[in-house]
DNA sequence: CGTATGCGGAGATATTCCCTCCGCTTATGA
DNA sequence: TCATAAGCGGAGGGAATATCTCCGCATACG
């Protein structure tokens, strides 16, 4: 096999990923490092988003950057063999949701365990909310979420539970929100996040009698304090060039 | 005056902004240009937050680095002088807000003019919401509003309009969250984050029989992979050295 | 008209990121 | 056992990006 593919590329036939299923077995240490580099670029995604390096995570792998380029050709390739698991796991949450009978239980199932999945690994959020590094497989997996969502919202608006002019692309942007309030609080906080998504969901609710119980502390002073020290201006293209 | 500074200068006692007053009078041109600088600043910063390089600043102002450099030491500088009167803005509509004698309706003030000012000039929001940049002065102004909100907050939950699990310091999260629905939907549809306050509001008032009326069209699927495209994952610092 | 003041922007310095290259090491199977 | 294909580490090249200085030249103004 390996033979027969040099040859190929010999000939001028460059073998494309997929088209033929480069199947070589790896050397047994080769192997290893590769499950490290998943190990580590997991954690290192989840904690800090897409944007680490190869470098960070060759680093934090205990291993060489050389290493891990020769393993992953491009963050593209990494990002897809560590999301792609993920990903699933949100359509299972909103498949999971649709199978309630109660629209309002299944919408409110959904944000809660779609947004946990989200806010807590930065990684997942950035492929859901962001283009970059996400191509192939990993695009059209992505793709088959929305369409779950809209029937649920659709479903829930049905039985009159979940405020009319809600609209399924709004849940993106919630997850921003709910990003943005995890990030700003995270440092002081983690978890806080969920008091905001409850006020959310108050908002969400056609009809409501009574409140959702905030499940944590607003932050104090010196919390506050804290996100605002680690509170940094992204910087913005600038058009020019 | 000018002599006399230099000599300090040479004597090797650094003068230091705000203790001397120094107030020498600048050439024409250069007065015009200092104008150019801080309207272009004004411009950027608000389109592009704190981020903005003094380089940037220059080119924009059709004037050279060196310019804007001997006019504005650092960034820090431009800064205080572009964005005391804008937290004075927000110090001014939180005592408006407090005038009302409806609570809820000098929360809503409150929200609604602050959330305006904060969200459409991104500068503004880098300012409330980090600590970057922001020293002496404006410092010490920006403290002068959380005071505010509290007395407010405290107001509407006596009267109980407002929810009473509700914080003050839960102010600058809802503009950061505000602040991220503009940044993601923003390029697509400026404005659409008033459609995610009217949400929050409906889950903040304590009792609600309708809905409020959201102010803007939810993202239809090509915005919303204009805003998709647009999505950049913030680089965090790592912690190593 | 002399000179203090101001101007432009190249470039020094520093940081960050992506990725390649190559000398050395090691697993593997003939 | 040992030849060798496969793998490894990480220095370093190259490209951006940001901050700030320096200095030869221009100009406002008394």
């Amino acid at each position: 096999m390996t033979r027969l593919l040099t040859v190929m590329e010999d000939l001028g036939c460059p073998i494309e990923e997929g088209e033929v299923q480069v199947e070589r077995t790896l050397r047994k240490d080769a192997e290893e490092n590769r499950e490290r580099i998943l190990k580590a670029a997991k954690v290192l995604f989840a904690e800090r988003g897409l944007g680490v390096t190869l470098d960070d995570v060759a680093h934090s792998a205990g291993l060489g950057v050389g290493t891990v380029y020769r393993r992953f050709p491009n963050k593209d390739a990494l990002v897809e063999a560590l999301f792609e698991q993920r990903v699933i796991e949100l359509i299972n949450v909103a498949k999971a949701a649709l199978e309630f009978s109660d629209g309002w239980e299944g919408f409110l199932y959904l944000l809660a365990n779609m947004l946990t999945l989200e806010t807590e690994d930065r990684g997942l959020r950035d492929v859901i909310l962001g283009s970059e590094y996400i191509k192939g497989r990993l695009r059209d997996l992505k793709a088959e979420v929305a369409p779950l969502i809209e029937s649920l919202v659709a479903k829930a608006q049905e039985q009159g539970t979940l405020r009319p002019d809600f609209r399924a692309n709004d849940v993106p942007v919630l997850t921003a929100m709910a990003g943005a309030a995890q990030e700003y609080c995270g440092v002081a906080s983690p978890g806080i996040w969920k008091r905001y998504v409850a006020i959310v969901l108050d908002g969400l609710k056609a009809n409501r009698s009574s409140l959702t119980h905030m499940p944590e502390e607003a932050l104090n002073h010196e919390q506050l304090h804290q996100a605002t020290l680690n509170w940094k201006s992204r910087r913005l293209s600038d058009g020019r060039r």
